[in-house]
DNA sequence: TGACTCATGTCAGTATTCTGACATAGCTTG
DNA sequence: CAAGCTATGTCAGAATACTGACATGAGTCA
């Protein structure tokens, strides 16, 4: 267990345990979902619609994370199965607006309190300013991560 | 943007921030491996095997937070492009041990060097004490997250 | 006005990862 | 010793997400 430390330290790299962390907060996610058949991207897209009535596809790609074409397949079966509807017609551009149906909405109460104890869980073991820290470290990395993105 | 609070806000929630930060990272290094003709999982499984040298297919597949069967898949394609070899008879048990070759670890030399650059992008913002903080912030989540995981 | 750039929606194909299943090796336990 | 349990490697198929490509609508600018 004791390398010379040529590159990445696993054990103290705040880059691997920011992964860990995702990879753990998803695993959670998926858990409690899974009995409500849905997955973290179905979630996600409802969540988003619930908070930001009459996003475009391309909108809901970004704030899911996923590219639009993933988004455009989940938004056609979330359709298909009257959890959401999309205007025919784009009121302006190319963009059309999706909302939430009464079903949607129904099935994202229990999903979104599921992941709401999920996100509590996650953060018993803080203390209220540890959260504020944990707020304002991960919103500096976002920002310095993009910024360079932009650059290159 | 002012609605009731039903579920997670995502303007403030700590799990979405996570999610971005990780997502920002994972796009942040896939730019920088695309040129190298590497991803992040091909690189995870050359950086776990550098500093733990005979790892089996299953304990790289925990490292890298992906299931065994598609470190499987990874593992395969890596020996046939000659970058690792694996023991063709399990010492003990049934696991493989698995090393890098001179060729995987020249390969690797280079993705470290950028992955790290990478991580230190991310945290040129934060002081030294902020990212103690947020190195035991994280712990704090995954040990939470995992404990209740297990009990379930 | 006309050319250019950008964002969007969508189709098609590919790549990646996952779940399910099975056989085997080692350990534990009665 | 035999049975049960766990971990591992592997195969097959399904689900998921991606890249590439094209057409369209809106804004910019010479």
């Amino acid at each position: 267990m004791s390398q010379e430390e040529v590159g990445v330290d696993l054990e103290t790299s705040l880059g691997y345990l920011l992964k860990e962390a995702s990879s753990a907060l998803r695993a959670a996610m998926e858990e409690v979902l899974r009995p409500l058949g849905m997955n973290v991207t179905h979630y996600s897209c409802l969540e988003l619609l619930a908070q930001r009535p009459g996003l475009s596809n391309s909108e809901l790609a970004r704030g899911a994370f996923v590219t639009r074409q993933t988004m455009n397949v989940l938004l056609k079966s979330l359709e298909r199965d009257g959890y959401v509807t999309r205007a025919t017609e784009a009121p302006v551009g190319k963009a059309l607006p999706t909302r939430l149906t009464p079903a949607g909405r129904r099935s994202l109460e229990k999903a979104s309190a599921a992941v709401r104890s999920v996100e509590l869980r996650m953060l018993s073991g803080l203390t209220a300013p540890e959260q504020s820290d944990a707020s304002r470290i991960l919103r500096s990395m976002i920002h310095s991560l993009r910024a360079d993105n932009e650059e290159a």
